[in-house]
This record gives C-alpha cells, sequence and structure tokens, in this order.
DNA sequence: AGAATTTGATCCGCAAACATATCTCAGTAG
DNA sequence: CTACTGAGATATGTTTGCGGATCAAATTCT
C-alpha cells in the first residue's frame, strides 16, 4: 500500500486530538456527525476509510473545515495555524507530489 | 441530506476547475489518483461521495492538498488564498456549525 | 466528410463503509 | 462489590464506492 494508511491515520489522530479538546466523547462526536459510534472509532484509529460526506460532517462536528488548498500554499497555512492553535496540527505534509505509487 | 450534496457538488466543481487549469482530461486524472475514470467523473459531477483516501489522491494528483483546519482560521486562510490564488476557490464556507442536518 | 479524443452514462460484480446490536474492559462513583 | 460511563472490539446485514467494460454524444483535428 501505501501513504494512504498513513493519511488515514493521521485524519483519525487530528479528530481525536480535536475531540478531546473540545471535551467530547466518541458518542457525542458520531452522533453529532450523524455516524455509528463504532464507525467514528474506525475512523479515529484510522481503520476505515470515511466518505468525502462523513468527512466533512465529523469535521464540522469537531469545530474543524476540510478544505482543498493548492500544495504551494500548505506551508504558508501550516505557518498562519502553527503559531496560535497548539491543539491541531495540519492535515498533512505533501511529501512529493502527484500521484501515488 | 441537504448540505452534502452541496459539499459533494462544491468539490466536483473545485476538482473540475484544478483539472481544467492543469490542462487534463479526466482520464488523465483519474490514472494519477489510481482510480477508474467513471468513478472519477462521478465525484467530478458529485455523483459520489468519494472515500477518504480517494479524495486525498485525488486532490494531491490535481497539485491540491486536503487540509483539516479549525472554522475559526477558515477566513484567514481565504484571504491568503484570494488574493494571489492561483487557480482556486477556497473549499468551503462553513455556514453554521456542530452537526449536520 | 471521417477519425480521434473527451466526456456523459449505464451495467455487473466486488470490496468496503455504514447501521445496529452485543460483548468486554478500564475507570470512577455509589 | 455493584452501577455507570467511555472506549475497544466483533458479528450480521444493507448501502455504496469502485473497477472494468461498454454504449452514445459532443468536440476537435486532419
Amino acid at each position: 500500500m501505501k501513504t494512504e494508511a498513513e493519511a488515514l491515520d493521521m485524519i483519525g489522530d487530528h479528530f481525536r486530538r480535536a475531540r478531546l479538546a473540545a471535551g467530547l466523547t466518541q458518542e457525542q462526536v458520531a452522533d453529532l456527525a450523524g455516524i455509528s459510534r463504532p464507525r467514528y472509532r474506525d475512523i479515529e484509529t484510522g481503520a476505515a476509510a470515511a466518505r468525502a460526506t462523513t468527512l466533512i460532517n465529523v469535521a464540522r462536528a469537531l469545530g474543524l473545515e476540510m478544505m482543498l488548498v493548492p500544495q504551494a500554499m500548505v506551508p504558508a497555512i501550516e505557518a498562519l495555524l502553527s503559531p496560535q492553535g497548539e491543539d491541531d496540527r495540519p492535515a498533512f505534509s505533501p511529501q512529493a507530489e502527484g500521484d501515488d505509487e
């Protein structure tokens, strides 16, 4: 496989930290996102790749927003996020580019 | 089911504009992302909610990156992207918050 | 005009996300 | 010790994303 599993892990970790920072339980987030608790758990542990709609709903339930930005702008955005919000780690650092394996 | 369809439509529109800006065909992007052309078409037209991994692969194939950012930072990031923004329209503007429909 | 490319659209089959229910374990309170 | 809560984990069934193949329509090029 590839970076996919790592990406899911990063997403799940991101969600988990945001959830704990918000003081919510898995069930609460799952309910807010409109999914079941076992499924939210799979997402948080990186065991499942949620759908785009589920991803958006979970993110919003946690006070986050999913954005698609040009890769060239990622560093600038990370710099914008790093100093202030210490709870969130930016999403991903595109190691290389473009396609997958 | 309301905002979800719109969100998928926005994602698809975002991808389509990035693809045309890059001068790529649907098949080329699908190949770069490691998915089939009919499926990329579904994503671009908002007919299907891609999985998280697929979403990331497609985004990277188009020179984009998926990020999860605090909703409070969205305006600042959009401001960062708009003025010199090469291609894109930011992702979504969280109209409300928390849960979905 | 015909040929090639790009895109839209459909079907089949499979794999995976999803719901629901259940069970277990760790921790905290009674 | 018992009760409750948050969380990990499994099982069954449904829904749906996905690949592959195939069709037609629109576009462009020679």
